[in-house]
DNA sequence: ACTTTTCCAGGGAGCGGTCCCTCACGACGC
DNA sequence: GCGTCGTGAGGGACCGCTCCCTGGAAAAGT
């Protein structure tokens, strides 16, 4: 089953290779007659060009990588969101022409392996997911001279990135429960060497002392089981507590099943709010009021931006707002 | 930013192009002290193989499609389990060695430019995923000549496929539902194109049959609102019901909902049995019980038969076998 | 009418690897 | 001591494509 190549085409059709390689690349320079006899070879005998070949001598590719860095527990990959970044991300990429590349690095040693392979020229870019702010990746992958888009802020300096607006996301969530008149407001947090989750407790922080309430912080790690048991914790620290905003929404899931188990009503008692409006937020009940994190748009910017930083294009990093929805649970 | 190439190595080893190829590919018929100088000069040029070259001529590229065949709705990608699957595979791919290129086909165009890629020589095989019974890409991707494997049985008579034993799970849940003494069971099916809908539908069938009891059923099509207004339609149709198996999770949570509005309790009044085990199948309340869909090892099985087809060994299909998982609504 | 410019097809040199084939050299057998 | 064999390094063709360069024909200029 040997495909045909450019050569046996352009014999085909009577012409050179350059000519038939003009066709194929849509160049403009080309009499009509020609390109209709080259196009006739080319259904006839369904020629398609060898990628590989083609690769090698223009030195692009059309593929970018999608490196997902995570520790082995697989705090993002377990992330329903991550679905949505990847579907997202797919779409930008059929649009524009590009294939997509995925990796996951759970291990030093896949870490390596992506490095070699982003090295070997495989791929024209790079969109990074979801980094502890101490990985290693970003700063390796900036080194290797190709552009690199990172989905979050990262410690490597010099990657341009798109974030969500973490602590406005949180001050957003903050106020909504002041404005329900909750005065005891308690905060579970994800895991802190990840900047999404400082900020997000940042801007919690902020907004409770700019009017002069005092943080109430249990530490979680953005698994459903840390919010539920981070729950335990502050119910048993702070009975009082009459709200509470969990950094993102598997953990106010964990957060309502304990509440419900420690027998106070949601909202009634103790209002719950989360983060990222994932699907399953709208599942529960009662339904879970959340910060929308609009990840689809983000993944969108973020494969925009690649794609002008590949063209040479500015690096101006991009901020994502979120907005607030309201549901049952506040 | 030029890396430098084999023969660059090979100079500065002071010995041949080949002798660097033998070493980096790690043959063994190489003498030490040759190994340890090429070695050397590789780490201090930061050397790595170029793809592209090394594709063209050994005709491998170590890479492979997951095709995601999907309507624009997004049926499938929509799917929490799509998540669980690309990951289980990813993981699986970097164990092997092998990379993974994801192409999700939402348009016929998108499933010309799928094929037009396939053709090109990008990869060594195809994993194609949850696909229309009618759906093109099976037949157009195996004409390629190239090893392919179906994530579920297809249309297509001679791909190889491992699929779930759908109709097997139905049984499971029909007679957990038997057992729990429930005579009325109603069901709301997915959508009877896909494969899996219809042997979850007979293997509920079937069950009933076998006891002498009667099919009530309700069409839905996987998604979580479809579920619900189908579970409406059944308390119209059979007031009397009391037990629903749902095709699959999403809809079982829409059923969840519906009857708690109709003020029904779950599952002291109708029980509710879901199918996939999703993960947001345990965070409902009551928690839903499921027939447990082992995505990841069929992910894993999937990937273990594509590359033992590249290897050119054996076609069988596999069949994965399920698991109930009792929680409260049943 | 002749030269200059424009335009476009063809020829062919790479791109960076792999791998077959040749050949040198040391070990071994008789 | 000489021929044979085995081992392993080197030379170079080749994978399929792009793209620069050349050259011939047609168009434009004088």
């Amino acid at each position: 089953m040997k495909r045909p190549t450019l050569e046996v085409v352009a014999a085909r059709a009577g012409v050179s290779k350059s000519s038939v390689s003009r066709v194929i690349n849509g160049e403009t320079t080309v009499a009509p007659e020609i390109r209709d006899v080259v196009m006739r070879a080319v259904h006839e005998l369904g020629y398609v060009p060898n990628g590989a070949a083609r690769n090698l001598v223009t030195r692009r590719t059309d593929t970018l990588a999608v490196v997902v860095s995570d520790p082995p527990q697989g705090v993002v990959s377990d992330d329903p969101l991550f679905s949505a970044v990847v579907r997202a991300v797919s779409r930008e990429l059929e649009k524009a022409g590009k294939r997509l590349v995925l990796m996951l690095a759970e291990s030093d040693q896949s870490r390596t392996r992506v490095v070699q392979y982003i090295a070997g020229g495989h791929v024209d870019g790079v969109l990074l997911v979801a980094l502890h702010g101490t990985d290693s990746l970003p700063a390796a992958l900036a080194r290797q001279g190709l552009p690199v888009v990172s989905f979050n802020r990262t410690s490597a300096q010099d990657v341009p990135y798109v974030a969500l607006d973490n602590a406005g996301g949180a001050a957003l969530a903050v106020r909504h429960l002041l404005e329900r008149d909750r005065r005891r407001i308690a905060t579970i947090t994800g895991p802190l060497e990840l900047y999404e989750a400082r900020e997000r407790l940042a801007g919690y922080r902020q907004t409770l002392r700019d009017t002069g309430r005092r943080s109430i912080v249990a530490l979680g790690d953005f698994t459903r089981v840390s919010g539920a048991e981070a729950m335990r914790q502050l119910l048993e620290d702070d009975p009082d507590l009459d709200a509470v905003f969990a950094s993102n929404d598997l953990m106010a899931i964990g957060a309502l099943r304990t509440l419900q188990k420690a027998g106070r009503r949601v909202p009634e008692d103790v209002a719950v709010i989360g983060f990222d409006d994932i699907e399953a937020a709208s599942y529960t009940s009662p339904a879970l009021t959340s910060v929308r994190s609009p990840m689809a748009d983000q993944a969108t910017a973020a494969v925009h931006l690649l794609l002008s930083l590949i063209d040479g294009g500015p690096t101006d990093p991009v901020i994502m707002p979120n907005e607030l929805v309201v549901r049952e649970s506040t």
